[in-house]
RNA sequence: GGGGGUGCGCCGGAGUUGGAGAGCCGGGCCAGACUGUAAAUCUGGUGUCUCUGACUGAAUAGGUUCGAGUCCUAUCACCCCCA
């Protein structure tokens, strides 16, 4: 694809997983969602088809359908009904993303969204009305709302059997370093998360030798580099106890270092990921590194 | 040197007509949570112990009283006024 930024392309969400986590000022019909802003109590109509228009003007290169991201628990008739209606949309934002053209002379492309919750038979419909929309890239959505992980990677498998394999297969909203390395081999080809910034922002850093919550005491007198192996300069060149101090002083910086930290640190990660699976190796990397990764770092 | 005032938690504030306090609010500190980002956020803990319960505690030492953080005496510390 043409994409404008083809080293970095601008993927945008449309709304849907907003339409999850703030349900309680919006109201949804097969319309669209009519959502009530918490700052101003301004009113705001999203469609499939604005929706589009939107993510058109905002100069995306991926654009994302706009779906209904079910909660958890969900139960199944909900499930379903919902279902439908994120297909349903799913074509009307085909249709408009067909009508239109890019709006600033580079390809957007439009990825659709998996929806049905925790329920296998639903899970295997949608993957099969995605997969027949024939887009270039599919995506999976309304996983990671707090449901066993167990439930997450049953769901991830059973539609990655469905999907192409020769189109990127995108996990939205997954997740934590073992789950991206479970979810890859499994079959994903995409992530996204607001975990490694978030966590990094409230003192929980990913690091090769470990998770560290900074703020805890035992760091105070710890300097050693945050992370000697991070490609971040901030992370070999800074200690553990000058960004728990940092962190304990209210300081923006450490959420800045501590960001670059968990960010280069999922970034190796699935560099690494990708370049055992080219040399065969990556089911015995993966289970040598879990346990190091996901368990607490030792001072 | 004389007079007056104030002392409880790691810190600041509130509260007290002699009547239930391990005990209010805020901060700090400690620990945990966070998954397609509204939220540099939220939750819990923060005297000691043999911890589902006990014990000790209102500057220190005594006293009055059925009962004292509160009243009395002495001492100590800090603050204010006078010299």
């Amino acid at each position: 694809h043409k994409f404008n930024h083809w080293d970095r392309p601008i993927l945008t969400d449309s709304g849907g997983y907003q339409v999850y986590s703030m349900s309680k000022s919006r109201k949804i019909k097969e319309e669209g969602v009519k959502f009530r802003s918490h700052i101003d109590g301004s009113l705001h109509v999203f469609t499939p088809e604005n929706v589009m228009d939107i993510q058109r003007q905002i100069g995306a290169d991926i654009i994302m359908a706009f779906d209904e991201c079910t909660p958890y628990p969900c139960d199944e008739k909900y499930a379903t009904r919902s279902m439908h209606m994120t297909h349903r949309w799913l074509d009307r934002c085909i249709a408009r993303h067909k009508e239109t053209e890019g709006l600033y002379g580079y390809e957007q492309i439009l990825a659709p969204i998996i929806q049905g919750s925790t329920y296998p038979h639903l899970r295997k419909l949608s993957a099969e009305y995605i997969a027949s929309r024939d887009m270039p890239i599919n995506a999976i959505g309304g996983l990671s709302v707090g449901e066993p992980h167990e439930d997450m990677y049953a769901m991830t498998s059973i539609v990655t059997e469905i999907l192409p394999k020769e189109k990127p297969r995108y996990l939205m909203g997954v997740g934590t370093p073992a789950n991206l390395l479970e979810c890859i081999a499994l079959g994903i080809d995409m992530f996204d998360c607001v975990l490694p910034t978030r966590n990094a922002r409230h003192g929980l850093l990913y690091t090769s030798r470990g998770i560290v919550h900074i703020r805890n005491e035992k760091w105070k007198h710890c300097f050693d580099p945050i992370d000697p192996d991070s490609s971040a300069a901030t992370s070999r060149e800074h200690s553990l106890a000058y960004l728990r101090h940092l962190t304990i002083s209210g300081e923006a910086l450490s959420a800045m270092i501590a960001s670059l930290q968990n960010l280069s640190f999922y970034l190796s990660l699935v560099r690494q990921a990708r370049q055992h699976i080219l040399d065969g190796t990556f089911s015995t990397w993966k289970s040598s590194i879990l346990p190091i990764i996901s368990n607490p770092k030792e001072i």
